[in-house]
DNA sequence: ACCCAGGGTCATA
DNA sequence: TATGACCATGGG
């Protein structure tokens, strides 16, 4: 995948905060409309954990529109926060904390789930943490390795067991993931095991 | 009109 | 534990 599309460079972002803002405006929406969210806020001045933590969640809620679900979000965010402060809003304090730590706390916020907490971990604190997504199952059932089964924490310990890589590995191996996977078809296969249009990471270009 | 998108939570059986 | 319902916008 890394060959067929070239490096993602993941994550798009200016900051380790926009970084997490962004996990979380992304649940379960296109990106394009996360963004709009995150450019949003830019707008307003709005993108840094002291300004958004004086503002209540009905307060960010209209900002975030865009992003779906943003009562939601807006309560996430607001309530990540409030932990945040702990740790002075800073993210060079959060790195002094081991990686369990920080997953068990960032997974005990309200709609801060495992794919969240994960995209955190691995895309703002750069911890070697593989993202599982949709994306992944779909594909790696497709491609037989999955049953179709098993949960996030199953799948996860498979690419913590069996994947080498580095950070920047595991950073790209999940952007690939999600770019390959607007390229697969969302039901039925139609172009052999893995139901990929143009190319297959098992067999090459089809 | 329907389906999907870089999920998570809760009630029910 | 395992489905179903719900959250909600925007593009194809």
């Amino acid at each position: 995948m890394l060959k067929h599309y070239g490096p993602q460079h993941w994550w798009p972002a200016e900051t380790q905060f926009e970084v997490t803002i962004g996990a979380i405006l992304a649940q379960n929406v296109s990106w394009i409309n996360a963004a709009k969210a995150i450019q949003n806020l830019k707008e307003h001045g709005l993108l840094h954990p002291q300004k958004l933590f004086n503002l209540e969640p009905a307060a960010i809620a209209p900002l975030i529109k865009s992003s779906g679900y943003y009562n939601q979000k807006a309560a996430a965010i607001a309530v990540f926060l409030h932990w945040f402060k702990k740790y002075n809003f800073d993210f060079e304090t959060l790195q002094k904390i081991p990686t369990e730590v920080l997953r068990k706390e960032l997974l005990a916020i309200p709609r801060i789930g495992p794919e969240t907490a994960d995209s955190i971990l691995l895309y703002a604190l750069e911890r070697k943490i593989f993202v599982v997504d949709a994306y992944t199952k779909r594909m790696f059932t497709r491609l037989g390795v999955l049953t179709g089964n098993e949960d996030y924490a199953a799948i996860q310990d498979l690419f913590h067991k069996d994947f080498k890589g580095s950070v920047n590995d595991y950073n790209e191996y999940h952007a690939l993931i999600v770019k390959h996977g607007k390229d697969i078809c969302t039901k039925k296969p139609q172009c052999g095991d893995c139901c990929i249009k143009t190319y297959c990471p098992w067999d090459g270009d089809v």
